[in-house]
RNA sequence: CGGGACGUAGCGCAGCUUGGUAGCGCGCCUGCUUUGGGAGCAGGAUGUCGCAGGUUCAAAUCCUGUCGUCCCGACCA
């Protein structure tokens, strides 16, 4: 959508704010609110105001306008969804109290959606028969509810927020993968105009089920996902991330007793020892649902990844101080050396090759050095157990990885036969078999991604919009209102503008020149033109680039001439 | 759900300890002046002090409950 009419400021609702508001505080939150871009309505639940939804509506067609380059078809499902099919899918239960549900006068019982796996499931399992008609991609853009156990941080996590969801319908994997591989590549380029700085990550599936699947995360310090990424292109959500770590070894040869009188903790150890974090092996007790014991050992200056952890030791727990000293094991002192019986040892696989590890001695205030895998004890399980940690090495070049922090504003799954089986969705194949759909489900997060944007492009004046998403493309700013000069001048700009399709706004309120500055600036119009007296009387007017800052004077007969030609670099830059 | 904090004018806040006429700044309205980075002067309007009980001659203030909001944690496609 673009702006083909002159927007005048005067008729505009747009009330920006001098303050901050009390309750924001990350930018994108802040900003969006002081810009007169959005409201509260209730905790994780907004409104958009005129400025914020002509942005919004600039971002969701560039997310529509990819989806339809790739083949998807756009339609629009209802936010409002029989019970029954959640019952069907099983995710009534499983879904839990995020979900919003309610009644009718009939007490007929509905969710308010939080996604659209069952309703698209339940619309093509009678009507999309055959192999002949796959594979099929179909895709809305509707509000999304999620009764959030703590909406934060503005559009970020909200408990109704506007979601692009895509579902496609394959008879083969191979199809499968064409279009998750289609659809990942679309993500990428609506990332790449909405400007985004991002990295494609391997994830987990979590609860949606599926096995393949990749996030794309727009870097941001207050994002609330944490990955690990590499220059050769390797990215992964530190959840999931395999990290080649690096402990380092103490010292070799025979097994050795320290008396070690200390605080049982990796801090207070390697300091007593005078060694680095990285030369200690860190203990967990921990129980299974079964009951089993078990003691995790992980490099000293790592943290246990609780998500692999789970994979590998479904529905494990940690143990409490009294089952700890219950089971004969000594909190602070614990190692792999003469553990109690039946008390399994599990590593994490980069303390493989670690021959000799600094280790509790299972006695109060002894810790062995040199305790060596193999010979002074065994390891009854290898796994993949740490969290990445800046420094260690990229599991496909061998360079150190980074970690930064990112928002989640897309993801791509492999669905597989999840639903199709638990609903009953299947098709005729070739051979005249009856096989259920492989599915694929493409979230993008429209709101959630128009505040990534927000997060990565401000300054302390306000919101920076790349062109691509800004509600306006350039604002004209009359200074003397009034004037015999000024104002004909300002007008004749802008309409030249908006007849050269470009999209414009003119700040004609009758306010000073301050205000008029500080809100262009705070509002974030990537252009500013602004006439005043005393440059058009020297035939002048100043062209303000709101990303640079830079501002240079230019002669009222070419200023539209050249910022067609700047916006169309502009837009050529975001396409 | 655990921990912390806050609800007073449209927005941002003070007042509460020690109960006694509800205030400040910004914004808003009127007038004059001003006019290239959130103007100056003068005048004016605006409140169920979140809500409900209780104590008291008297409650924004004390007590109890409740609702809402934010932050940390747990949780989370």
């Amino acid at each position: 959508m673009s702006t083909t009419h002159l927007l005048r400021m005067s008729q505009f609702y747009a009330p920006t704010l001098k303050e901050d508001p009390v309750d924001a505080e990350i930018a994108s939150h802040r900003l969006l609110i002081r810009a007169a871009m959005m409201r509260k309505v209730a905790s994780g639940i907004y409104s958009f105001l005129p400025l914020g939804f002509l942005a919004l509506k600039k971002l969701e067609q560039i997310v529509r306008e990819e989806m339809c380059a790739i083949g998807s078809q756009e339609m629009q499902m209802s936010i409002i969804q029989p019970a029954d099919l959640w019952h069907e899918s099983g995710r009534w239960d499983d879904y839990g109290p995020e979900l919003f549900r309610l009644n009718d006068r009939h007490e007929n019982t509905f969710a308010l959606a939080p996604t659209h796996e069952e309703l698209i499931t339940s619309l093509i399992r009678n009507e999309l028969r055959s192999y002949k008609e796959l594979p099929k991609s179909l895709f809305h853009i509707t509000n999304k509810y999620r009764d959030e156990i703590r909406p934060r941080f503005g559009l970020l996590r909200g408990r109704e927020f506007i979601m692009k969801d895509a579902y496609d319908f394959h008879a083969s994997k191979e199809s499968l993968q064409q279009g998750y591989d289609d659809m990942a590549n679309a993500y990428g380029r609506i990332c790449e105009r909405l400007g985004l700085t991002y990295y494609p990550v391997e994830a987990d599936s979590g609860q949606i089920g599926g096995k393949v699947t990749t996030e794309f995360m727009a870097l941001a310090d207050v994002g609330e996902a944490e990955l690990a990424y590499c220059g050769c292109g390797y990215a992964a959500n530190t959840e999931v991330a395999q990290a080649n770590i690096q402990p380092q070894v103490f010292k070799a040869g025979e097994l050795e007793k320290l008396h070690t009188p200390i605080e049982g903790s990796i801090a207070a150890l390697a300091e007593f020892l005078g060694i680095p974090t990285k030369a200690t092996v860190k203990a967990l007790a921990i129980k299974e649902p079964s009951g089993a014991l078990s003691v995790l050992f992980i490099p000293g200056d790592h943290e246990l990844g609780e998500l692999k952890a789970d994979k590998a030791l479904p529905g494990f727990d940690f143990l409490t101080d009294e089952e700890m000293q219950d089971s004969g094991l000594v909190k602070g002192f614990m190692g792999p050396v003469g553990l109690p019986q039946g008390v399994r040892v599990i590593a994490d696989v980069s303390l493989k090759d670690t021959a000799h590890w600094v280790t509790g001695a299972n006695e109060p205030d002894y810790h062995f050095a040199a305790a060596a895998p193999g010979r002074d004890f065994d390891v009854d399980l290898w796994l993949d157990l740490a969290t990445a940690q800046p420094g260690d090495l990229c599991p496909t070049c061998g360079k150190p990885l980074q970690l930064a922090r990112g928002i989640e504003v897309g993801q791509v799954f492999q669905l597989g036969t999840k639903y199709s089986e638990s609903m009953g969705a299947s098709f005729m194949a070739e051979d005249g078999s009856e096989k259920p759909f492989l599915m694929g489900c493409y979230g993008w997060g429209v709101t959630r991604s128009l505040a990534a944007v927000v997060e990565q492009y401000n300054d302390e004046n306000g919101i920076i919009w790349p062109i691509s998403v800004a509600p306006a493309e350039v604002a004209v700013l009359p200074l003397a209102l009034g004037d015999e000069l000024v104002e004909p001048a300002s007008l004749r700009i802008a309409q030249e503008l908006i007849a050269a399709g470009i999209e414009t706004v003119i700040d004609d309120r009758d306010e000073r020149a301050g205000v008029k500055f500080n809100d262009a600036d705070l509002i974030g119009w990537p252009y500013q033109i602004v006439v005043g007296k005393r440059g058009l009387e020297a035939g002048e007017v100043e062209l303000k680039d709101r990303r640079s800052g830079q501002k240079q004077q230019i002669p009222l007969t070419e200023i539209v001439s050249q910022v067609r030609a700047v916006v169309e670099d502009a837009r050529q830059a975001y396409r």
